[in-house]
DNA sequence: TAGATTGTTAATCGATTAACAATC
DNA sequence: TAGATTGTTAATCGATTAACAATC
């Protein structure tokens, strides 16, 4: 089922496709979604209607990670969001650091969206000194160059950088340094990182400059056409 | 060159394949970064290196847009990078409306990083009458209510949504009525929206569920292997 | 000319999708 | 059993990458 690759470190690969790992998040708020309306039992027609996504990607999608479905019936809502959650490591409790308190560090700290999912914001850390004992939402700044002992206090392993893209890198540094092996990056920088930690980017005006190419393609027809 | 295909509606579509479309705005990003050191001519492989990607993988992406290049000697920085600018299209003005004034809609509102790249936000909304008023930054905010109004008058072509889950799609109604037809999602909801309309989606604590499920197989090497 | 670097080819890889046998 | 729906196969599509001919 499962294939057995290996990497260089030694370390055996899930066979999970990344562009399916990438979809388990989505199918497993359409199913908490679907449990919270009382249904009990979903076909996968149905259920990626709920995601947004073609009927047989999520049946492939769901094959990676075993059999949870009964033929002729569907899968059981209940135990399928269980599956995923698990495969996910949603049950786990994993503790973030925020790098970075302007506004969007800020917004991230009082998003509630995260806690629901088993990540818990254990510590908010700005480079700015003047703002260092700020409190947000029950959490202090601390400063930068704290990052090593925080890190380590509250053992993050995954750390949000939302500072400007000029100290992105010295921030990742910093944070690869003191343990953390995942990042999520907002801020808009290329990050350079060992082997075994991965770096997720948000962009924000890159996605909007997506959305503006294809618009300017909507307003001048043909515009871009060779004959 | 461009290859000449046709969408259902008639319009041609640009050669450009999504993924290169992606791409475009970081190498815009580095090539900006480059300039600024005052680096006149750059090669695909230090352009590549500043961005990131593989060089084979840069020129073959600039390679959709023309030649812009000269053999044996590299890209001029200013050249490329209005080249790219124009065909992104951040060298127009575009309108923005942001929908849902919470903590994410606030640091919307203040990120330094639109203005700079063509992307004007024109319009605050929010569906609580309380916050109508408010004002952020010049800006005041509008009920949703009016959100046709506000869309017209401004002429906006992109929204963003940055409301509750249960909000968004309703949003997302009203936006497409009003005209609007790019909208970036920063909601955990899936829209459905006509065709023409074009969404992207940001998902902060997706983000992070994709990030805890590598980090959950570094912890416990080997758990997901089957013999 | 010799060295450097682009632009393109072609092979490879991974993701998507329709179709359907398996099976409840 | 008949109808429904999964899990899997195989074809297709799109993206990545190494290699190199073209050419400055």
């Amino acid at each position: 089922m499962n294939q057995l690759r290996a990497q260089a470190n030694g370390r055996p690969v899930s066979g999970i496709p990344e562009a399916t790992v990438a979809r388990l998040p989505v199918y497993l708020r359409a199913l908490t979604g679907l449990g919270e309306t009382g249904l009990r039992t979903v076909s996968s027609e149905q259920l990626a209607a709920a995601a947004g996504v073609n009927s047989a990607k999520l049946r492939k999608d769901l094959s990676y990670l075993g059999s949870y479905g009964t033929r002729g019936v569907g899968y059981d809502v209940e135990y399928l969001r269980y599956q995923i959650a698990r495969e996910i490591g949603v049950n786990q409790d994993w503790a973030v650091v925020i790098v970075g308190i302007g506004n969007l560090g800020q917004a991230l700290s009082n998003y509630g969206g995260f806690r629901s999912r088993g990540f818990r914001i254990v510590a908010l850390v700005d480079g700015d000194r003047a703002r260092v004992g700020e409190v947000h939402g029950d959490l202090p700044i601390h400063h930068t160059d704290d990052l090593d002992r925080v890190v380590t206090e509250h053992a993050c392993s995954i750390g949000v950088i939302a500072t400007p893209g000029d100290a992105a890198q010295g921030v990742a540094d910093r944070l690869v340094a003191a343990g953390v092996t995942s990042i999520l990056n907002f801020a808009p920088a290329v990050l350079t990182v060992p082997e075994g930690v991965d770096v997720r980017k948000v962009d924000l005006s890159i996605e909007l400059q997506i959305l503006a190419y294809h618009e300017q393609r909507k307003r001048a027809p043909g515009v871009e056409v060779e004959a």
